[in-house]
DNA sequence: AATGAATGAGACTTCATTCAT
DNA sequence: CATGAATGAAGTCTCATTCAT
């Protein structure tokens, strides 16, 4: 196992103890166990637990955004474009109940209370849910409302509609799935538009 | 002090800490303390930290229940009673910061993880919420989807837009509050309406 | 044991580890267990280890100063009141390597690298220590040398003495310990003077 | 870097590391980091942590002891020679005060409770102090003390007061300096003499 | 011979819970 | 019933030392 193996393995662990058990149950000491290091290893590589918590969360990101931009539809219209992003995330976190649980656990908690926003909204040169937003707003196309509430309209209830399906309180097909994500579109573009 | 008052205001010093510093700056001996309270008390009214914990989200729920139900439009169209009841949530969480910080806290922790659906549903023999979808299904005016589907679509960007403000990422006017409530009904309801 | 013997028994148990392994090897645990309490009991009646360690010392230098100050010939001449003090000082701490030790380990230590010149200064309204040598220098009886350099000159040798002793380098009877004080008197008094 | 090189480095990055933090802060990565070599290369040159602390005290000792052979009036009278070994001890202390607080570190800790003796007597076929105490007595200059009372008379003030001044407490000049090894000297000298 | 990543024992401290008063 | 001192398991993190490269 080389050094960047070994630095995935550990964040590999405390993202699946968070997500099973919360941050309540991700000792530094489970985390190690998991991850099969010693204890004192992960402080090689993480300078706190805070730390490690915060680059779990990255590399999710990362990975997610990733995911959304495979066979995002670069030139197309605002609606294809947000629907491509809302469907291929739900798709993704459908299937990855842990990464959801992770993501959950973060947003309220000490460690993600105001890295929330982070999320999705990419953290290099490009934006793409706020460029989309901004576009759509430009054009006529979505309300005109400030970008977090649009936020908030656009995916919060995805999110949400994962996690119940991830507690089984719903089952998720991918005709469900999309008129999901059709009712958010509903939400933020304008009544006037189709 | 008699025996209740001592109970709601276990209730009050767990919700104000939970509120402010998290379940992690909430260890019981605080919560006696600000609850004026001995310590070994607490346990006379609350099995251990889960249940007062639980039962401090419970007492939170009655409370918002009860407010929504203040001029509920008994009567009136399925439209109507949402818009009611989302604004109403919406202007006394944003009022509320302390409540709103209880719950988001309390929603992905281990102690709430499978609670959450408890709220706003009502406990008793009605179930407010529920019945709402229900009957715009029946009409035709609410989309026919899962309920936890139409729950999240509903509900979800409301506390999401409540907690931004209370974060500062957001200024909540009367206005921009009704128009997110409108847009979230947008979302559920089907689109021949209006 | 009530609360006061508690809080004793801690600051006994801290002197005695510190004094026979140092502060390496006076672990909260130990100091628990020596002084027959849980560990998080310490943390009842001091703040944290530096806390007790620094109570652990005042004890020490409060009992010195009661012990300097029996007998202590009040309206005498500065001389016979030096010799007092050293030769009372050094007879304690002889019979006391435990307490010697612990001050010799405190004195150049993170804890207490600021603290020396409480020592023996008293820290009340009266400074036994400092009232001598300002009156000393008045009189032309002592050296007109500074404060710190008197103390020095007056007390250095003595503890370094008693440890002498302590580790077995030197036997000390009573005859030696007054002539030792003597020395140290000669060291601080005028030439002129007898 | 060659080996010698290497040691030294390593003896040199101790001293400073000690001085100036202490044992507590000098741990043995810090250490390797300062001499600019490898943790693991640490043990190719000192057993283990105590030995690398005490042959820093050894090579402190050993210079101490030619700064203050330098000089030395070799046929002089006992109390000139004494005056010259005092001053300059101090003298050089009072500009280092690194070396100063690697001393008393050194002096009350586990590492060097039984060490204490060896500084400054000399360790190869010739013991300076030694041969001078025991002429002094011989010749009726010195009082007839033990070598270790003598000893602490003779050098515990002179130390005490450096590190006095390297605290602030004090400001030492030439003459104080002068005045302060002349007072011990009164101290170890027979009353009858000059 | 040198490196430095890995180890894991152990340090300090917190806190949910109990129980004698 | 209430109290709050006591408990001790468990958490985070450090660091002397080893060993594969």
């Amino acid at each position: 196992m080389d050094k960047e193996e070994k630095r995935t393995a550990v964040i590999h662990a405390a993202l699946d103890l968070v997500a099973e058990h919360g941050f309540h149950g991700a000792p530094m000491s489970a985390v190690a166990e998991r991850a099969d290091v010693a204890a004192g290893t992960i402080y090689r590589y993480f300078e706190n637990k805070d730390a490690l918590i915060l680059e779990t969360f990255r590399f999710l990101a990362d990975m997610l955004q990733k995911i959304v931009m495979e066979g995002y539809p670069e030139g197309g219209r605002v609606r294809e474009r947000y629907l491509h992003v809302g469907a291929t995330l739900m798709r993704h976190l459908v299937r990855s109940p842990r990464e959801l649980r992770f993501l959950e656990q973060f947003q309220n908690s000490p460690y993600g209370a105001h890295r929330r926003r982070e999320l999705m909204l990419g953290k290099g040169d490009r934006n793409l849910v706020l460029d989309l937003f901004e576009e759509g707003r430009r054009e006529g196309v979505v309300k005109d409302l400030p970008i977090p509430v649009l936020y908030a309209l656009a995916f919060g209830p995805l999110i949400q509609i994962c996690r119940d399906a991830a507690f089984g309180f719903l089952t998720l097909n991918d005709r469900l799935l999309d008129d999901s994500v059709e009712a958010c579109w509903d939400a933020v573009r304008r009544r006037e538009n189709a």
